[in-house]
This record gives structure tokens, C-alpha cells and sequence, in this order.
DNA sequence: GCTTGACCTTATAGTTGCTGGAAGCTTTAG
DNA sequence: CTAAAGCTTCCAGCAACTATAAGGTCAAGC
């Protein structure tokens, strides 16, 4: 099956096809007569298992490791367990990052009287000089 | 002031001061005899409305119009209000998605039995066909 | 046989927000 | 006087693609 039929098969785009290639990600793949690129049942497969744990969150790297362990038949599974667990962590604390924005953000807002006026808290806050009695990061 | 100093001050490095500079971010420093860049602290205190703008999860062309409201004596606090609470929203959609994320990662780590053996069912999920019972986004 | 349009190919550049390094000034400390 | 630190510019690179250009191929319709 040519490219775009992949693509569809697995939920990847075309460019992003090529693009696994160009980096190794995924092995070269074989050509029809007219050059075209040829991707088998298995191909495609792989390609999903991509999709997937890039959806996941695993960055390029980790899924080729993961990769690397779903075509090792000797690996244990305690290894591809401790790949996924130390990621939730990593989400974790993205998680614990955008909750600490988005509570300044909220804070600001709050202190913003929002009219038609010109005087504005959040302005205010954004310039305030570091160690002024503002509490931003606390939140209040 | 020199860059170094202003950096210090704004807490931004002097590669990013250089390269605020660069998109327009902030305006062309004046210099010195020795060509080197002199900030003022007017200068100090729109970079540090940027490092703090920065750190609250505005992109750059948001500071851009950060900036603007807050060199406009015209400016409506309205519509800065509204500028924080767009990115609340998006904030929040951040959130949401990386939470998919994890309940996802948990449940594949829930279900493998992270022991010597090969078997492993994060990497029979990863692989699995759309639409085969898994139930994986459910977080079951 | 020819055209049209969809699909394929490669190669290159752009995205976001910086960071790092090279090469070459000036200034400062010893 | 010399060495180190600090400044300058410019170019490359990071992640993970996406977009664009310029071209080859294929199937359908006339």
C-alpha cells in the first residue's frame, strides 16, 4: 500500500511518515516499481504503535526505546513498566507547572477590575519589582 | 548599565535580552562609546514585565501585546482581563490533556506485570488495533 | 493521445523560544 | 603585559514536525 493509505491505517500523517524514516525511526521502507514507498500489514502496525505512544506522551527517543523492547523478545516487561511509570512522572509535574500558572493567572485576573479604564492590577503585578509586598505566587 | 547587570536585574539571561531584542520584542538598546548595549531601569523594568509575562505562560506575541497595553495610557483594563483569561483557558486545556495522559500511562502500568518475563501488557495496548476492546482511553 | 488532478518523490526552510559556540573586540585585575 | 572576563555579531541546533517548491507518476475522461 502506498503512503497516504498507511498514513490513514495508522493515524499518522504522510510527512510524518517520512520523517520517522529520515530519523530511523522506523525502518526504510521498500519501494514499489515506481519508486513509491510500499508499507506492509506489519508496517503499518508499527506505525500505530507509534501513533499511539506518541499520543501517550513518550517523546522520539523513548518510543524508539519502546520500540526497540516491543521487537526484543527477551526483554521484561519490569523494564518497559519502569519507562512508563517514570513518565507518568514526568507529566506529574507538567501537570503541577500549568496548575501553578494557571492559579497566577486566575489570581490576576481577579484583581482586575476589567472596564474601561485605564488602571489595571495585573499590569501592575506583572511590573512589580521581585520582593514587593504582592503574594502573586501565593495565590490569595 | 551593561547587559550582564541587566540580565542580573531582570532575571533573564543576556542571550535571550539579545534576542528580545532581535524580534522586537523589546526596543533597540541605546549604546556606549565601546559599542556596548546600556540599559536604563526604565529599560530593566520592561524586561522584567517580560520575565514575569514569560513565566505566566504567555507566548511571546502575547507579551508583544502585553507590552502595548501597558505602554498605552488609552488601554482598557477590559482588555487585558481578557487577554489573562483566554490563557486561563488555555492553560486549563493543557491541564486537561496531560491528565488524559497520565490516567492512560497508569492504567497501561496497572495492567503489566513489570516482572522478568517478556509479556507485557503495555506494549500489547500500544499495539493494538483501534476499535479492538481495550478500552485503554477509559482508563478502566 | 492528451490533459487534468491526485498522489508520489526529494530537498530545503520555517515553526517556538531560546541556547551554545566561534571569532573577534574591550575592559579589568594582577 | 598578559590573562581572564565581558561584550559584540553571526551561525547552528534543540523537538517534532509542517510547509513549500519543483518535479515524476498514475488513473480517468475526452
Amino acid at each position: 500500500m502506498n503512503i497516504s493509505e498507511a498514513a490513514k491505517r495508522s493515524g499518522l500523517s504522510s510527512k510524518t511518515i517520512r520523517y520517522y524514516e529520515s530519523i530511523g525511526l522506523v525502518k526504510v521502507a521498500k519501494r514499489s516499481d515506481n519508486g513509491y514507498r510500499d508499507y506492509s500489514e506489519s508496517d503499518v502496525e508499527a506505525l500505530r504503535f507509534l501513533q499511539r505512544a506518541r499520543a501517550t506522551g513518550f517523546g522520539i527517543e523513548e518510543c524508539r526505546q519502546l520500540l526497540g523492547l516491543y521487537d526484543n523478545e527477551q526483554r521484561h516487561s519490569s523494564h518497559v513498566k519502569s519507562l512508563v511509570l517514570e513518565k507518568v512522572e514526568q507529566v506529574e509535574s507538567q501537570i503541577a507547572e500549568l496548575q501553578a500558572m494557571r492559579n497566577t493567572l486566575n489570581t490576576l485576573a481577579s484583581r482586575c477590575a476589567g472596564d474601561e479604564g485605564p488602571h489595571c492590577a495585573i499590569l501592575d503585578e506583572l511590573s512589580t519589582v521581585s520582593g514587593e509586598e504582592s503574594n502573586l505566587e501565593e495565590g490569595k
